[in-house]
DNA sequence: ACCTCCAATGTAACGGATTACATGCTTGAT
DNA sequence: ATCAAGCATGTAATCCGTTACATTGGAGGT
C-alpha cells in the first residue's frame, strides 16, 4: 500500500502539498495539484485513516448501541440516525448489545479509546451513575429509554401521555375492565405507561385492580401466554392494551383461537405502529412514534454535543399519535 | 485525557514498560507491574487505541453490510458472527447499506482506509469484477447471497435444491398449477431458486408456465400484489411458492381476503422460516437455513482469510430443511 | 575478584498522516 | 532597483502507542 510519502517522491512535492491536495486546501497551484491527483491516481494510494484519526484526534465514526436487532422499531430510527450522520460526514455503526451490560462495555470502550467519536443509546444496563461518568468524558445521547438523573441528553417520546390516550380511547368505547399487558424490564417507558395506564382509569372513575396488569417480555409469546391468563378468568378484561405490537399480535392469536372475536369480544391495542400491526386481521389500534424524527433528533444532539455546543444535557419529548383501527374500533 | 506518558512518569518508569504492562508482557517484575498498575488506575487511563492501531496496522473491528436491517432473517446470522468474532477479540460493527452502491462505498472506504480489519457482506450491489479487485487486497467474505465468479469466498445454502425440495412437496400433494413469487432483485438465490422451481416441475412432467412466475421485492405489499394477481386468473394456481416468508404472508392475507382457505383452496410455502412464520395462522411451510452457523462459519473464514490461512477462495454451502407447517398440509 | 549471561528496563525509531512555522519566490509599489 | 507583502511550498514536530535494540544490574561460575 502506497504512503503520502511515495504520492510525495513521485509527484515530486513534500508530503505536506500532498496533504494539502487531500484536504482541499485553497493554496496549491493548480498544476501542482494536478502533479500530485496523477501520482495519487497512479499508484492507487487510499489515505491510512488511522494516521490522520491519530492526529485529528477524531475517526468520524458513530456507535448506536441497539439492545436486540431483531426488533423493527429501530429500524426507522437508524434511518434517521444515518440520514443526519451520513450528511455531515459521519460513518454510522450498528451494536448489538444483546441487553447484555459486558456487551455494551465491550462496546462503550470503543468510545473511550477513542475508536469512535460518540455514541447513541437505545437502551442501556447501565446505571445512571456509570452513565454520567461516561457522559462527563465522551459524547452520548440517549434515545427512546432513558435513565432518569442521569446527567446524559435524551429523546423520547411522553410515554406517560401515550398511555393515557390508548386507555383513555377504551374507556370511551365503553371498556371498564382493561388488561394491560406490561413489561418485566425497569425500563423507564415501562414504567411510565404503566403509571399512565393508572391514571386514565382513575380520571375515569375505574377502579386499579392489580391483577390486571400481566408482565412479559415484548415478543409474541409473552402476549400470547399473557392474553391466555386473561382468557381463563371468570371475569375476564373486555380490552387488552399490550406494551408493543408484537406483544399485541400475540394477544389477538390467543384470542382469535379461543374463538372470540376482536374487537367485539375483546379489543387490543398495541405500542410501536410496526409494520406488522397493519398486517394482521383485524388492523391492530397503537400508537405511533415517529421514528424517524426521533432518529434525526437524537443524531443532531449528538452532533451539537461533539461540538461543544451543549453546556446542559438536553431532555426533548416528541410527539405521539394514537391510531385507531379495526381492533378496537369498527 | 492521560496518556502512556503520563502514566510512565508517575509510575516512574519508562513508557515502554507500561507498554509491556498494558499488554501482558511475560518480562515485567511483580512490584513494576503493581507501580504502573497503580498509576494506571490513578490517572483513570484509558489507552488511546488510535495509537496503537496506527502502529499495529489493525483494529479489530469487523463489518457486516446488512443491505437492510429490517429484516429479520439476519438477527441469527448476526449472532452466530458476533459469538466467533468477539470470542477472537474483534468488535463486530453493522452498517446498514440499504441496498444503495454509494452507501456500499462509504463504508468499504472504512476497510480500504484501514480503520477496519475485514467485512463480510450479506449482500452487494458490487460486480464481480470490482468485488474481486477489492477481494485481492482486503479481507471479506460474502455470505447468503455471493457473486458467482468474484474472487471472494462465500457461504450459502444450496438455493437450486432448496427451492426443489419445497416444489417437489407441493407437488406430492397434488399441486399441478404452482405459483412462484420470485424477486425482481439480482441475486444468484433467485436465480438459482428460479431454477429449482423449473427443475421440480420438469422431473415430475409438469409444463413449465412463464404466467406463473411473477416478482416482487421480498416484503409483505409485494406478495399481497402477486398472490391477488393469481387469484384474478381464470385459471389460478392451487399453490403458491414465495421467495420470502414475508411475501408468503402477504400471499397469505390476499387469499384469505378472497375468502379461500388455506391450504385447501390454495397452499403457500415460504423461505427462510422467520419467527413470523409460526405466528400466522396457518402457520407457514418453510425453507429454515441454519441462519447462526451460517454467521459462526462466515466469521471463520473472515479469521482465517485475515491470518492468511486462506490461499483460495472457499465455497462453503451448508444444509437447509424443508419445514412443513398447516399453510401447505393439514 | 572477575567475567558471562540473562532478566528487567530504558531509549528511540516507527507507523502515516496533519499542520505550525520557515523559506523562497513572485509581484507590485516606490 | 529595492523592499514589503503574500502566495506556494517545504521542513519538521506532533498525535500515541509499540517494539527493536541498547543498557543496566545482579546472579552464578571459576
Amino acid at each position: 500500500m502506497a504512503t503520502i510519502q511515495d504520492v510525495a517522491k513521485r509527484a515530486g512535492v513534500s508530503v505536506a502539498t500532498v496533504s494539502r491536495v487531500l484536504n482541499h486546501s485553497l493554496s496549491v497551484r493548480e498544476d501542482t495539484r494536478k502533479k500530485v491527483q496523477v501520482a495519487i491516481k497512479d499508484l492507487n494510494y487510499q489515505p491510512n485513516l488511522l494516521g490522520r484519526n491519530l492526529r485529528r484526534s477524531e475517526t468520524k465514526m458513530i456507535l448506536v448501541l441497539l439492545p436486540t436487532i431483531s426488533n423493527t422499531f429501530y429500524v426507522k430510527i437508524v434511518k434517521g440516525i444515518e440520514e443526519v450522520g451520513l450528511r455531515n460526514g459521519y460513518n454510522i455503526m450498528l451494536c448489538d448489545t444483546d441487553s447484555d451490560k459486558q456487551r455494551e462495555e465491550v462496546y462503550l470502550d470503543l468510545l473511550k479509546n477513542k475508536l469512535i467519536d460518540g455514541a447513541i443509546f437505545m437502551a442501556t444496563e447501565l446505571s445512571k451513575e456509570e452513565l454520567s461518568e461516561i457522559g462527563r468524558y465522551f459524547p452520548m445521547i440517549q434515545c427512546c429509554e432513558y435513565k432518569e438523573g442521569a446527567e446524559v441528553s435524551y429523546i423520547s417520546i411522553d410515554n406517560f401521555a401515550a398511555a393515557y390516550k390508548a386507555v383513555q380511547h377504551l374507556i370511551e368505547l365503553g371498556h371498564q375492565r382493561i388488561g394491560m399487558i406490561s413489561g418485566t424490564n425497569h425500563c423507564i417507558s415501562t414504567f411510565q405507561r404503566e403509571a399512565g395506564y393508572k391514571k386514565a382509569l382513575e380520571d375515569a372513575g375505574i377502579a386499579f385492580d392489580d391483577a390486571l396488569i400481566l408482565k412479559g417480555e415484548y415478543g409474541f409469546k409473552s402476549g400470547f401466554r399473557a392474553a391466555k391468563q386473561f382468557l381463563h378468568r371468570d371475569k375476564r378484561p373486555t380490552a387488552i392494551f399490550a406494551m408493543s405490537d408484537m406483544m399485541a399480535i400475540g394477544a389477538m392469536k390467543a384470542i382469535k383461537e379461543r374463538g372470540l372475536q376482536i374487537p367485539d369480544d375483546m379489543a387490543v391495542v398495541g405500542f410501536d405502529n410496526i409494520r406488522f400491526s397493519t398486517m394482521v386481521e383485524p388492523q391492530l389500534t397503537t400508537i405511533s412514534q415517529p421514528q424517524y424524527d426521533i432518529g434525526c433528533i437524537a443524531m443532531d444532539l449528538l452532533l451539537k454535543q461533539m461540538k461543544g455546543e451543549l453546556k446542559e444535557p438536553q431532555h426533548i419529548f416528541v410527539e405521539h399519535e394514537l391510531i385507531i383501527r379495526k381492533s378496537t374500533f369498527k
